[in-house]
DNA sequence: TCCTTATGTACAA
DNA sequence: TGTACCTAAGGAC
């Protein structure tokens, strides 16, 4: 389940397993037939992610572009590769490997100028070597949005989902509901610098671990945990749990269609 | 077996 | 703001 380092790690996973071999593409599904047709037996040339989406290239100018939506899932295998079910959208094939997509938002063939739109609708990716952190800030401090809600919009900053939404903000002691623009320079330096750590690790261990060392449970002295969504958290999915830090309960509300979660002790109005 | 939920986004009203 | 879309897992019956 996808916020921007599982993307990034796609991409990775996605060229070790094809890059520079031909492979066979087909859509047991049925929406992406046709693409598939027309890409078997041609190479993955390279692959990129920006934010929540994937790109792998074919040919010169040719990309699939994937985004993943909320349910969408992706799994790698080796051969001889399983029949696949019929909710397959894509799967590619090689020697060695591989690769069933499901449940995307989007899966379909673009050309450059239309991933390069994409490139320009979309914020910048504190994963991407590229991106420039004052262009997300100017946005944020130009604004009257909540900060939670900014985080999430990725005109604004792309990559950032409720998890890493949540996890960063309770990180650096921030209200949820203050307004971008009461966000300091100083502020977004840290949360920046602290998303692209912490993304870089999700990127590594495929999953999103937020908690300090120092905090661990084990630091604690309390019982190994993992959160149900596979890693460690300070509030994410915690509501009416105790924070770890203060014993404060944690606090859920709707936001924009989202759940978020906050812990209203440490995270006060300012600083 | 049904219902709810989920790390997301786009579009209509 | 609400709703539609894509899938699968877990819990309530």
């Amino acid at each position: 389940m996808p916020e921007g380092h599982t993307i990034h790690r796609l991409a990775k996973d996605y060229a070790t397993a094809f890059a520079g071999r031909p492979v066979h593409a087909s859509s047991p599904q049925g929406k992406f037939s046709d693409a598939a047709a027309l890409l078997t037996g041609t190479p993955l040339t390279r692959t990129e992610a920006h934010g929540k989406h994937l790109f792998l290239g074919f040919r010169d100018a040719e990309w699939i572009h994937i985004h993943l939506g909320l349910f969408g899932k992706v799994t790698f295998g080796g051969t001889p590769a399983p029949p696949p079910t019929d909710t397959v959208r894509l799967r590619l094939a090689g020697d060695t490997a591989y690769v069933d997509l499901r449940g995307p938002t989007t899966c379909a063939l673009i050309t450059e100028p239309e991933k390069q739109a994409i490139h320009d609708r979309l914020g910048p990716d504190p994963l991407r070597p590229d991106a420039d952190p004052q262009a997300a800030y100017r946005r944020v401090s130009r604004s009257r949005t909540t900060v939670a809600a900014l985080l999430m919009d990725q005109k604004v900053i792309a990559g950032v989902g409720n998890v890493y939404r949540a996890e960063v903000l309770f990180r650096h002691g921030i209200d949820p509901y203050r307004p971008g623009r009461d966000i300091t320079p100083t502020e977004w330096d840290a949360i920046w610098r602290d998303l692209t750590e912490l993304m870089s690790e999700g990127v590594r261990n495929n999953r999103i671990d937020t908690v300090r060392p120092e905090h661990t449970p084990e630091a604690m002295g309390r019982p190994p945990r993992v959160d149900d969504h596979g890693g460690e958290v300070y509030v994410y999915r915690r509501a009416d749990q105790p924070c770890h830090l203060c014993g404060e309960t944690v606090r859920t509300a709707g936001l924009a269609a989202r759940n978020l979660f906050w812990c209203p002790s440490c995270q006060r109005k300012q600083d």
